[in-house]
DNA sequence: AGCACGCCGACT
DNA sequence: GTCGGCGTGCTC
């Protein structure tokens, strides 16, 4: 005689409440799997969490159904995952279900192995030569660190700090190495893009079949055999991006984040989370040892280096016989068209050599800012420092963080230069000019629009010019981050500014940390790398310290600029976007949610906005945005929760509310 | 998030 | 007179 069981069952919903199903077979052994069941009028698969013989109270009995089938073979979670995904909720509220649905791979059935073609050649894994005095420093100080306590206490991140080319790669490695001799596991985190080849061939190569490589090509189910894989200790260092960090791996040991600055570590969409944030979270629990690395530092990890909460190891030296290249500036004030003669005569001399051109372009979204071409003026708000955005139509000059607006001035408010306006460009109005100007040199463009169209695109355009069937390499970040392009000798930046123009307070972080990462594409194997920057305002300090490679000096500056205004890291945010058809609506929620945060509101914070987001209008969606702004997470995030609670009570349901704890990107 | 039910405008 | 818009509510 068979009893009857009870699942709680988990769904990708954002609705908080467990589901309760039976199952007469279920026993223990189905936590952690997933199991396909009907719900409301469709089937979707939830995740087992509790498995009793006892059907909750509060439930009537008559509605509760029965699964249809347990689709996993063995679980995929276990406790520690769930606490993992009940603290993802809470922190980025979001439902638990949701968390869970982030952190583990959604495929029906695992198959098929995960492999890499060994087709290109990395340069950074150069295993063979001998450690740096700074290298062999740094890792003695990593390993020397989890030496001393296996007590799992608290200890503090550390941080590689050092230029491109500086052999980071290497003592990551090593490190890892050390680890997994412990008998340790490691997870390898890397940004989106850099992860396509890269550092995950490097692991491969080094680790063999002891690296689990969860990079972007693998199917879901491919995804799962490798999460299976992991969690049965098969595999115990894991290479992937963002997601990687939930690798379930047994006995985690030291979690490595390469390229600490980058964006992508932190999800664009719910839940929000940020691969740092959850990384250090892991180890905190765990008592893994966690480093970072990277040539320039988010403001965050500057920071908290600086206050002695991460410990900074420093790589100084270029190695592999590269140099550092040249970096010049060029003013485009005066140049018609956007590409100065300068830049046009090296890339025609780089072109009679032989060797290659990439021509990056640091534009995204916005392509409008105000500029003044006799002094150099810029418009931005007075409360916030972001660029005030130009709306055209509507003839203002609005902040989108705090929702002032100004009508655009006429002559330039600092001299009265009549030279003053509006200023952009456009990526197709670039990609024109240089095949007019160079109609005999093959060039291809890499962007989100040329990857988007099938995948492959982007791999081949790079294939082509890293074989030398291309000369010139036109593109936004992807062509910046990671790559390595022997034939190169020139680096151009199209438009050094444009970046800087972004209504948001991380736009000079950006700017800068993309130029010096640019600039590093130049010179790695030959001493004769050249990079050219084309700028509005070469006085700008920020383009003048990014072109002297200036990572101290241009913290100082913004850091200190960032107290003064109050921004990250040295406040933190909650950001809320409301989104409807109706714009009436819109701002009622929104000013609704607005009274209920400042009822809420503890002292040392504030609240910005409501402000049109930047991008106001987003397929017939309009978008109104509202800031938290205080000094201390804890304090900000309960009066978050509790003005969410508020809100939803009464909410219009026609309006879309989406949180973003820690936002990264302000568009 | 889906997905269906349900109540108001322009069409065979 | 219906088809179909999307606002509203529920999912064990």
């Amino acid at each position: 005689m068979m009893r009857e069981r009870y699942l709680s069952l988990l769904f990708d919903i954002p609705v908080k409440q467990a589901f309760t199903y039976r199952d007469c077979e279920a026993g223990e052994g189905e936590l952690g799997k997933r199991a396909m069941a009907d719900f409301g009028r469709r089937q979707a698969a939830g995740f087992i969490t509790s498995v009793s013989g006892e059907a909750p109270a509060g439930i009537d009995p008559a509605k509760i159904k029965t699964i249809r089938r347990v689709i996993d073979p063995e679980p995929l979670f276990g406790a520690e995952d769930l606490a993992l995904a009940g603290w993802m909720a809470a922190y980025y509220f979001c439902s638990t279900g949701e968390a869970l649905a982030a952190m583990i791979p959604s495929g029906r059935r695992a198959s098929g192995f995960a492999s890499f073609g060994a087709d290109d050649i990395d340069d950074e894994g150069m295993g063979g030569l001998p450690l740096s005095a700074e290298q062999k420093a740094a890792l003695d100080a990593v390993c020397a660190a989890s030496e001393a306590d296996g007590s799992g206490g608290a200890r503090l991140p550390f941080y590689l700090y050092g230029i491109t080319g500086s052999g980071k790669t290497e003592v990551f490695l090593r490190t890892a190495e050390f680890m997994l001799n412990k008998g340790k596991s490691v997870i390898y985190l890397v940004p989106e893009i850099a992860l396509s080849r890269q550092t995950a061939e490097a692991i491969g190569k080094r680790f063999g079949g002891a690296a689990a490589t969860l990079h972007s090509r693998l199917s879901p189910s491919q995804r799962l055999a490798e999460w299976v894989r992991i969690r049965r200790g098969e595999a115990p260092i894991v290479v992937g991006p963002r997601s990687a960090v939930f690798a379930p791996v047994k006995n985690l040991g030291l979690v490595i984040i390469d390229e600490e600055h980058d964006g992508s570590y932190k999800s664009g969409s719910s839940p929000r989370y940020h691969g740092r944030q959850v990384a250090m979270r892991r180890c905190a629990v765990s008592g893994a040892a966690l480093i970072m690395g990277s040539a320039t530092p988010s403001a965050e990890a500057w920071k908290l280096m600086e206050e002695g909460k991460i410990r900074r190891l420093c790589l100084s030296t270029r190695l592999s016989g590269g140099s550092i290249p040249e970096i010049k500036t060029i003013s485009l004030a005066q140049s018609p068209g956007c590409l100065s003669r300068e830049l046009k005569r090296e890339i025609r001399e780089t072109a009679n050599m032989g060797r290659q051109t990439i021509l990056f372009l640091n534009r995204r979204g916005f392509a409008y800012f105000y500029h003044c071409d006799n002094c150099g003026f810029e418009l931005t708000c007075k409360r916030c420092s972001v660029s005030l955005t130009w709306h055209k139509e509507r003839g203002r000059a609005v902040c989108h963080y705090c929702g002032y607006e100004t009508s655009p001035p006429r002559a330039c408010p600092s001299c009265g230069s009549l030279e003053a306006g509006f200023r952009g460009f456009g990526t197709e109005m670039i990609e024109e000019e240089v095949r007019r100007a160079f109609p005999g040199l093959r060039l291809r463009r890499v962007d989100a629009d040329t990857a988007a169209k099938k995948g492959g695109s982007l791999e081949e355009s790079l294939a082509m010019f890293r074989a030398g069937a291309v000369d010139i390499l036109l593109g936004t970040q992807m062509v910046a981050k990671g790559l390595n392009f022997p034939g190169v000798r020139l680096v151009g930046v199209v438009l050094a500014d444009t970046g800087l123009h972004l209504p948001d307070f991380r736009a000079a972080e950006r700017t800068f940390s993309l130029l010096v990462q640019v600039a590093g594409r130049a010179g790695r194997y030959f001493p004769d790398g050249k990079v050219l920057v084309q700028t509005l305002r070469p006085q700008d300090p920020v383009i003048v310290r990014a072109c002297a490679l200036d990572v101290e000096g241009f913290f100082a500056a913004e850091l200190g600029q960032r107290e003064q205004l109050g921004f990250p890291p040295y406040s933190r945010l909650i950001r809320f976007t409301l989104r409807s058809r109706s714009p009436g609506r819109t701002t009622a929620a929104a000013h609704r949610l607005f009274q209920l945060c400042r009822a809420v509101l503890p002292p040392d914070s504030g609240i910005l906005g409501p402000a049109e987001c930047p991008i106001a209008l987003i397929a017939g969606n309009y978008r109104v945005q509202l800031m938290l702004r205080g000094g201390a997470m804890s304090g900000l995030h309960a009066a978050a929760g509790q003005a969410i609670a508020a809100y939803e009570r009464g909410r219009d349901a026609s309006v879309y509310l989406e949180i973003d704890v820690d936002p990264v990107s302000m568009l």
